[in-house]
DNA sequence: TTGAAAGCGCTAACAG
DNA sequence: CTGTTAGCGCTTTCAA
């Protein structure tokens, strides 16, 4: 049951370890197609499997990466994690995942042991992206940002504040004249983009001010937000959430108001993961391109000396019945 | 910026790469004090962080372990995936995951690669048990399957007939006659369990049989199987699904048909998700202990020669709206 | 208590 | 085209 190395496939087939390097690799020295067929024999025979360890000591790449997001358990980071591993996968590599469940400190430990395991790059939704930054760059391992990301580092992001306004704009289309939100936490920069998106729209339209309210990416916060803005009066006729998540707190507040979607209350928000397309009723998102933002992570990690990425992604407004186009 | 390596701390400090080892690991060997501190502050100094890829060559431990669901963005596998890698963090191991899609054969390769990654062990829930067991047996890998298990594996299951029994009997007790249930892939043992408890409360009980449909664990699932399901006449009082996402997608349907929940029509579920919480109205559900599976999974993988492990437990009822329960 | 040295399994020069 | 061999960075006997 001892593991089967080289060594042994060697002997079996007659050869130097050398030439089964050679032929598992597929090179770097060519081998007579005859040697190549004894190898493979021998390999088969001994169910051989190359050790992974041993070559990224000697070669230098893990074949691995790493993937930090807060919460897993979030839909639109276990989307995210799916398209990363996937991607990941087509290519070769493993992943390594861990949530730093929103906490500085934490993801920071967690980007030290995946450096003691020498990932050959992470992708990261950082909670303290400069210190992070400085700690990979020491390091020299590879990054990429989603969402905050330092000035001078590999990023991926998308159109927030355009996704807003769209959003926005496509809730004053139907009519309404008070539009709130439900915002981000302060700090978050994503979120901002999102408000200043909304209240873009709102402005442009020679529309007053919206009530808005800071709250976390959560249900909860979604709640919280929605019953706040549904107290006030005059009540608004429609709210734009900065999160699916949200989106869904606020769901609940309207029931608990007894307020309808879409007709005493018309809902967007910001996301497109599944949880918007679940929804009773369907909820009208701005989609972020998940798939193509994981694609686009792993290429920048795995290309070749890859130059400085800095990509803002387009985002697309997804209609489906909360804002009221399909009311009869 | 190349590599510091346990050679630079033990010339910085003035000792042999051994002693350096020993203060690193606390031991085999002791250290004395005043060597320790010289070590340390070399360690401090030079930056030194241990190589883990090293580490594993020689030790025989990568600290890995492996997690392969079928799909991290359903929210059982992504809350299960999160509380696998948080039990796994507080014993210092690191998580690899990977989406099996559902796929035999796609699993099989993921298990390769992990075995070439000598992972310590992994935490499955497979397509193929017995091919799973089978190869992980050669490799002589440590592995605890989750849900669908070969006979003389360590798994860690739940009562799933209990808790479709439980359900099922608390819809009864509201009075209901006619109750349905969608259940999961005719060839899941899973889903059998638990259409197995639905029948049993509802025979136990004298009830007449009520209808039941075959739809996979999905949103798009229940939905087809509700629209079925409420098309017969006479239509069922409730319905019991196999699975939070496809009580969601019930939810749509019976929206489609105009009915209230829960006036019009109660529903009960299995799993336990967030996403039973955040429905509207939030679904009565069997939860599955996803942090206790986790725990004892990673217990398993990690404590020396732990026994054959072969767990199924408890699940518990969590009783929210969608029963009729807080009806006035 | 400390040091020297033998590998862990593999890749890639460097020789033949 | 194939074989020999020197490491990759670390742990752990075995000596001192």
């Amino acid at each position: 049951m001892a593991r089967v190395t080289q060594a042994d496939v060697a002997r079996a087939a007659g050869t130097s370890m050398a030439v089964v390097s050679y032929v598992v690799n597929g090179g770097p020295r060519p081998v007579a197609a005859a040697t190549r067929q004894r190898v493979l024999a021998a390999i088969e025979q001994t169910g051989y499997r190359p050790d992974g360890v041993a070559r990224a000591l000697v070669g230098g790449s893990t074949m691995t990466l790493g993937l930090i997001v807060p919460d897993i358990a979030n839909e639109f980071f276990a989307e995210l994690a799916r398209a990363v591993e996937h991607a990941a996968r087509q290519v070769g590599r493993t992943v390594l995942l861990a949530n730093s469940e929103g906490d500085a400190e934490t993801e920071l430990a967690l980007l030290e042991t995946f450096l003691q395991r020498r990932i050959d790059g992470v992708v990261i939704i950082s909670q303290a992206p400069i210190t992070a930054a400085r700690l990979l760059e020491r390091a020299g391992t590879r990054r990429v940002f989603l969402g905050a990301a330092p000035p001078d580092d590999s990023s991926i992001g998308v159109d927030n504040f355009g996704g807003a306004v769209a959003a926005t704009m496509h809730l004053v289309g139907h009519g309404y004249e008070r539009i709130a939100m439900i915002g981000g936490p302060a700090d978050a920069e994503v979120a901002e983009a999102r408000r200043e998106g909304w209240q873009h729209a709102l402005t442009s339209l020679g529309a007053a001010d919206g009530a808005f309210v800071h709250q976390p990416f959560t249900v909860d916060g979604g709640y919280a937000g929605g019953l706040e803005l549904l107290g006030g009066r005059p009540r608004p006729q429609a709210v734009f959430a900065a999160s699916d998540r949200q989106a869904i707190g606020l769901l609940r507040a309207a029931a608990d108001e007894g307020l309808a979607i879409p007709d005493d209350l018309a809902i967007a928000t910001f996301d497109g993961s599944a949880l918007s397309a679940y929804a009773v009723p369907s909820l009208t998102t701005v989609q972020q391109p998940i798939a193509q933002m994981a694609e686009l992570a792993v290429r920048q990690l795995t290309t070749h000396d890859a130059p400085r990425l800095h990509a803002v992604l387009e985002v697309d407004l997804v209609i489906r019945r909360s804002c009221g186009c399909s009311r009869s």
